[in-house]
DNA sequence: ACTGGCTCCTGAGGGC
DNA sequence: TGCCCTCAGGAGCCAG
Protein backbone atom coordinates (compact mmCIF):
# COMPACT_ATOMS: atom_id res chain seq x y z
CA UNK A 1 0.00 0.00 0.00
CA UNK A 2 2.06 2.81 -1.49
CA UNK A 3 2.39 6.17 0.76
CA UNK A 4 3.77 9.04 0.08
CA UNK A 5 7.26 7.95 2.07
CA UNK A 6 7.16 4.69 -0.06
CA UNK A 7 6.60 6.63 -3.19
CA UNK A 8 9.71 9.06 -2.03
CA UNK A 9 11.88 6.36 -1.25
CA UNK A 10 10.71 4.55 -4.82
CA UNK A 11 11.93 8.23 -6.52
CA UNK A 12 15.01 8.22 -4.56
CA UNK A 13 15.95 4.53 -6.02
CA UNK A 14 15.08 4.96 -9.37
CA UNK A 15 16.76 8.47 -10.08
CA UNK A 16 20.00 7.94 -9.90
CA UNK A 17 19.53 4.93 -12.27
CA UNK A 18 17.57 6.79 -14.68
CA UNK A 19 18.25 10.15 -14.69
CA UNK A 20 20.96 10.79 -18.20
CA UNK A 21 20.42 7.90 -19.48
CA UNK A 22 18.93 6.57 -22.53
CA UNK A 23 15.51 4.60 -23.17
CA UNK A 24 16.12 1.66 -24.80
CA UNK A 25 12.87 0.34 -24.95
CA UNK A 26 9.10 0.00 -23.51
CA UNK A 27 7.80 -2.95 -23.00
CA UNK A 28 4.37 -3.22 -22.09
CA UNK A 29 2.82 -6.81 -21.13
CA UNK A 30 -0.64 -5.39 -19.98
CA UNK A 31 -2.13 -1.96 -21.13
CA UNK A 32 -5.02 -1.97 -18.75
CA UNK A 33 -3.94 -0.25 -15.48
CA UNK A 34 -6.81 2.35 -13.95
CA UNK A 35 -6.36 4.00 -17.30
CA UNK A 36 -5.03 1.97 -20.35
CA UNK A 37 -1.55 2.50 -21.59
CA UNK A 38 -1.73 4.81 -24.42
CA UNK A 39 0.46 3.88 -27.33
CA UNK A 40 2.05 6.68 -28.21
CA UNK A 41 4.53 6.34 -25.56
CA UNK A 42 5.90 3.16 -26.84
CA UNK A 43 6.41 5.12 -29.98
CA UNK A 44 8.08 7.87 -28.51
CA UNK A 45 9.54 7.37 -25.06
CA UNK A 46 12.17 4.52 -26.42
CA UNK A 47 15.22 6.73 -27.84
CA UNK A 48 15.05 9.61 -25.49
CA UNK A 49 17.16 10.44 -22.65
CA UNK A 50 15.62 10.82 -19.14
CA UNK A 51 16.28 14.25 -17.85
CA UNK A 52 14.64 14.47 -14.67
CA UNK A 53 12.57 12.07 -12.35
CA UNK A 54 10.70 14.10 -9.19
CA UNK A 55 7.81 13.04 -7.40
CA UNK A 56 4.51 15.39 -7.37
CA UNK A 57 1.87 14.12 -4.78
CA UNK A 58 2.01 10.00 -5.37
CA UNK A 59 2.85 10.45 -8.99
CA UNK A 60 6.64 9.65 -10.37
CA UNK A 61 7.41 12.29 -13.03
CA UNK A 62 9.66 10.42 -15.75
CA UNK A 63 10.55 13.50 -18.06
CA UNK A 64 12.05 13.86 -21.49
CA UNK A 65 12.27 16.08 -24.19
CA UNK A 66 9.32 14.47 -26.35
CA UNK A 67 7.22 14.13 -23.53
CA UNK A 68 6.73 13.22 -19.44
CA UNK A 69 5.62 9.44 -18.15
CA UNK A 70 3.63 10.50 -15.17
CA UNK A 71 3.43 7.04 -12.95
CA UNK A 72 1.30 6.15 -10.14
CA UNK A 73 1.71 2.79 -7.87
CA UNK A 74 -1.95 2.91 -6.75
CA UNK A 75 -2.07 1.01 -3.93
CA UNK A 76 0.03 -2.84 -4.88
CA UNK A 77 2.23 -0.72 -7.04
CA UNK A 78 5.78 -1.43 -6.96
CA UNK A 79 8.68 -0.36 -9.49
CA UNK A 80 12.29 -2.42 -9.08
CA UNK A 81 15.14 -2.03 -10.94
CA UNK A 82 17.15 -4.90 -12.12
CA UNK A 83 20.57 -4.89 -13.32
CA UNK A 84 19.44 -6.64 -16.52
CA UNK A 85 16.34 -8.31 -18.73
CA UNK A 86 14.73 -11.50 -16.88
CA UNK A 87 11.78 -12.94 -17.76
CA UNK A 88 8.86 -11.50 -16.23
CA UNK A 89 6.75 -12.88 -13.55
CA UNK A 90 2.87 -12.65 -12.95
CA UNK A 91 1.45 -9.16 -12.91
CA UNK A 92 5.06 -7.70 -13.74
CA UNK A 93 2.97 -4.69 -16.41
CA UNK A 94 5.80 -3.38 -17.98
CA UNK A 95 9.76 -2.13 -18.26
CA UNK A 96 11.20 0.55 -18.63
CA UNK A 97 14.75 -0.92 -20.18
CA UNK A 98 17.91 1.60 -20.48
CA UNK A 99 20.89 1.80 -22.75
CA UNK A 100 22.71 0.67 -19.90
CA UNK A 101 21.51 -2.43 -19.25
CA UNK A 102 19.00 -1.31 -16.33
CA UNK A 103 15.67 -2.28 -16.47
CA UNK A 104 13.34 -0.56 -13.82
CA UNK A 105 9.78 -3.10 -14.09
CA UNK A 106 6.05 -2.35 -12.57
CA UNK A 107 4.58 -4.61 -11.04
CA UNK A 108 1.01 -4.21 -9.88
CA UNK A 109 -1.49 -7.14 -9.11
CA UNK A 110 -4.68 -5.16 -8.85
CA UNK A 111 -3.77 -2.73 -11.49
CA UNK A 112 -4.68 0.82 -9.68
CA UNK A 113 -1.85 2.13 -10.44
CA UNK A 114 -1.12 4.08 -14.39
CA UNK A 115 1.03 4.97 -17.03
CA UNK A 116 0.65 8.25 -18.55
CA UNK A 117 2.02 9.95 -21.40
CA UNK A 118 2.37 13.43 -21.59
CA UNK A 119 3.39 16.40 -23.56
CA UNK A 120 4.63 20.12 -22.14
CA UNK A 121 4.42 20.82 -18.35
CA UNK A 122 3.60 17.81 -16.28
CA UNK A 123 2.20 20.07 -13.54
CA UNK A 124 -0.36 20.59 -15.69
CA UNK A 125 -1.52 17.60 -16.72
CA UNK A 126 -5.57 16.99 -15.48
CA UNK A 127 -4.07 14.83 -12.76
CA UNK A 128 -2.02 17.16 -11.44
CA UNK A 129 -3.43 20.50 -11.78
CA UNK A 130 -5.58 20.77 -8.49
CA UNK A 131 -3.66 18.96 -6.32
CA UNK A 132 -3.19 20.70 -2.75
CA UNK A 133 0.21 21.60 -1.47
CA UNK A 134 3.19 18.77 -0.70
CA UNK A 135 3.19 17.96 3.17
CA UNK A 136 6.52 18.55 2.97
CA UNK A 137 6.98 21.73 1.54
CA UNK A 138 7.20 25.20 3.08
CA UNK A 139 3.66 25.72 2.08
CA UNK A 140 1.94 23.61 4.16
CA UNK A 141 1.27 24.47 7.46
CA UNK A 142 -1.13 25.39 10.50
CA UNK A 143 -2.61 28.42 9.12
CA UNK A 144 -2.96 27.01 5.42
CA UNK A 145 -4.94 23.55 7.24
CA UNK A 146 -6.97 26.20 9.29
CA UNK A 147 -8.01 28.52 6.22
CA UNK A 148 -8.36 25.50 4.14
CA UNK A 149 -10.84 23.89 6.86
CA UNK A 150 -13.16 27.32 7.60
CA UNK A 151 -16.60 26.08 6.96
CA UNK A 152 -16.01 22.73 6.05
CA UNK A 153 -18.36 20.09 7.77
CA UNK A 154 -16.21 16.93 6.52
CA UNK A 155 -14.57 15.12 9.52
CA UNK A 156 -11.32 15.82 9.51
CA UNK A 157 -9.60 13.00 8.54
CA UNK A 158 -11.95 12.91 5.40
CA UNK A 159 -10.33 16.19 4.79
CA UNK A 160 -7.05 15.44 4.75
CA UNK A 161 -7.15 12.78 2.75
CA UNK A 162 -8.44 14.35 0.03
CA UNK A 163 -5.40 15.40 -2.37
CA UNK A 164 -7.17 18.72 -2.87
CA UNK A 165 -6.44 19.98 1.05
CA UNK A 166 -2.80 18.38 1.04
CA UNK A 167 -1.33 15.41 -1.03
CA UNK A 168 0.32 12.13 0.07
CA UNK A 169 -1.81 11.63 3.50
CA UNK A 170 -3.36 7.97 3.02
CA UNK A 171 -5.18 6.11 5.69
CA UNK A 172 -2.64 4.78 7.68
CA UNK A 173 -0.70 8.36 8.54
CA UNK A 174 -4.54 10.10 8.55
CA UNK A 175 -4.94 7.81 11.98
CA UNK A 176 -1.98 8.13 13.08
CA UNK A 177 -1.15 11.67 12.31
CA UNK A 178 -4.82 12.83 14.27
CA UNK A 179 -3.73 10.45 16.93
CA UNK A 180 -0.60 12.59 17.82
CA UNK A 181 -2.37 15.93 17.45
CA UNK A 182 -5.21 14.45 19.80
CA UNK A 183 -7.53 15.23 17.47
CA UNK A 184 -11.14 13.35 17.02
CA UNK A 185 -10.61 12.12 13.21
CA UNK A 186 -14.81 12.60 13.18
CA UNK A 187 -14.70 15.92 14.10
CA UNK A 188 -15.75 18.54 11.54
CA UNK A 189 -12.37 20.15 10.05
CA UNK A 190 -14.21 23.63 10.51
CA UNK A 191 -14.51 23.33 14.15
CA UNK A 192 -10.93 22.55 14.88
CA UNK A 193 -8.82 26.03 16.25
CA UNK A 194 -5.53 27.16 14.24
CA UNK A 195 -3.92 26.35 17.38
CA UNK A 196 -5.08 22.49 17.13
CA UNK A 197 -4.04 22.55 13.25
CA UNK A 198 -0.51 23.73 14.06
CA UNK A 199 -0.20 20.49 15.84
CA UNK A 200 -2.17 18.45 13.21
CA UNK A 201 0.32 19.62 10.15
CA UNK A 202 3.32 19.39 12.77
CA UNK A 203 2.07 15.69 12.93
CA UNK A 204 1.56 14.99 9.68
CA UNK A 205 5.22 15.87 8.85
CA UNK A 206 7.04 14.65 11.74
CA UNK A 207 4.93 10.70 10.21
CA UNK A 208 5.95 11.01 7.04
CA UNK A 209 9.41 12.17 7.82
CA UNK A 210 9.86 9.20 10.02
CA UNK A 211 8.69 6.75 7.68
CA UNK A 212 10.67 8.47 5.25
CA UNK A 213 13.68 7.92 7.02
CA UNK A 214 12.97 4.44 7.76
CA UNK A 215 12.36 4.24 3.91
CA UNK A 216 15.70 5.19 3.62
CA UNK A 217 17.29 2.20 5.06
CA UNK A 218 15.52 -0.44 2.88
CA UNK A 219 16.69 1.37 -0.73
CA UNK A 220 18.64 -1.16 -1.76
CA UNK A 221 16.08 -3.73 -1.63
CA UNK A 222 15.43 -2.31 -4.79
CA UNK A 223 18.15 -3.74 -6.35
CA UNK A 224 17.20 -6.97 -4.87
CA UNK A 225 16.00 -9.25 -7.97
CA UNK A 226 12.67 -10.50 -5.63
CA UNK A 227 11.89 -7.42 -4.55
CA UNK A 228 9.72 -8.77 -1.37
CA UNK A 229 11.17 -6.27 1.50
CA UNK A 230 10.13 -3.81 -0.56
CA UNK A 231 8.20 -2.22 1.81
CA UNK A 232 9.13 -0.69 5.41
CA UNK A 233 7.95 -1.69 9.10
CA UNK A 234 6.12 0.74 10.68
CA UNK A 235 5.45 0.55 14.22
CA UNK A 236 2.12 1.95 14.35
CA UNK A 237 0.39 4.04 17.44
CA UNK A 238 -3.48 3.25 16.98
CA UNK A 239 -3.68 1.91 12.70
CA UNK A 240 -4.87 -1.90 12.78
CA UNK A 241 -4.78 -1.58 16.84
CA UNK A 242 -8.60 -1.79 18.06
CA UNK A 243 -9.20 -3.09 20.94
CA UNK A 244 -5.87 -2.69 22.33
CA UNK A 245 -4.46 -0.77 24.87
CA UNK A 246 -3.56 3.02 23.76
CA UNK A 247 -0.02 3.35 24.46
CA UNK A 248 -0.64 6.54 26.12
CA UNK A 249 -3.50 5.64 28.64
CA UNK A 250 -4.29 2.40 28.17
CA UNK A 251 -7.65 2.97 27.46
CA UNK A 252 -9.03 0.21 24.38
CA UNK A 253 -7.78 1.77 21.03
CA UNK A 254 -11.51 1.88 18.91
CA UNK A 255 -12.19 1.27 15.09
CA UNK A 256 -14.95 3.25 13.21
CA UNK A 257 -15.22 3.37 9.31
CA UNK A 258 -14.90 6.76 7.89
CA UNK A 259 -15.95 7.52 4.15
CA UNK A 260 -15.43 3.32 3.34
CA UNK A 261 -12.02 3.50 5.28
CA UNK A 262 -11.09 1.88 8.78
CA UNK A 263 -10.45 4.67 11.02
CA UNK A 264 -8.45 3.99 14.60
CA UNK A 265 -8.40 6.41 17.59
CA UNK A 266 -8.26 6.29 21.12
CA UNK A 267 -11.40 7.70 22.55
CA UNK A 268 -10.11 9.25 25.72
CA UNK A 269 -6.48 10.89 24.09
CA UNK A 270 -8.76 12.41 20.98
CA UNK A 271 -11.24 14.85 21.34
C1' DA B 1 -19.28 24.19 -3.41
C1' DC B 2 -19.44 20.20 -0.63
C1' DT B 3 -20.25 15.65 0.68
C1' DG B 4 -20.89 10.87 0.64
C1' DG B 5 -20.98 6.68 -1.91
C1' DC B 6 -19.41 3.69 -5.52
C1' DT B 7 -15.91 1.75 -8.40
C1' DC B 8 -11.80 -0.46 -10.38
C1' DC B 9 -8.84 -5.26 -8.94
C1' DT B 10 -6.51 -9.21 -6.68
C1' DG B 11 -4.61 -11.47 -2.67
C1' DA B 12 -4.83 -12.47 2.12
C1' DG B 13 -7.14 -14.36 5.80
C1' DG B 14 -11.01 -16.31 8.34
C1' DG B 15 -14.72 -19.67 8.79
C1' DC B 16 -16.47 -23.99 7.85
C1' DT C 1 -7.22 -29.45 1.93
C1' DG C 2 -10.19 -26.47 -0.27
C1' DC C 3 -13.85 -23.44 -1.10
C1' DC C 4 -16.30 -19.19 -0.33
C1' DC C 5 -16.80 -14.88 1.67
C1' DT C 6 -15.15 -10.41 3.20
C1' DC C 7 -11.98 -6.94 3.47
C1' DA C 8 -8.24 -3.82 2.19
C1' DG C 9 -7.08 0.47 -0.21
C1' DG C 10 -5.94 5.54 -3.85
C1' DA C 11 -8.46 8.46 -5.89
C1' DG C 12 -11.49 9.48 -9.84
C1' DC C 13 -16.14 10.10 -10.70
C1' DC C 14 -20.95 11.01 -10.06
C1' DA C 15 -25.27 12.15 -7.88
C1' DG C 16 -27.68 14.66 -4.49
Amino acid sequence: MPELPEVETTCRAIRPVLEGQRVADLEIRERRLRWPISRKITRELPGQIIRRVRRRAKYLLVETDAGNALIHLGMSGRLRVLPSVIPPGRHDHFDISLESGVCVRYNDPRRFGCLLWTHGDPLSHPRLVDLGPEPLEGDFDGGYLYTAGRGRKAPIKQFLMDPRTVVGVGNIYANEALFRAGIHPRRAAGRISKERMGRLADSIKTVLEDAIRQGGTTLRDFLHVDGTAGYFRQDHLVYDRAGQPCLVCRTPIRRLVLGQRSTYYCPKCQR
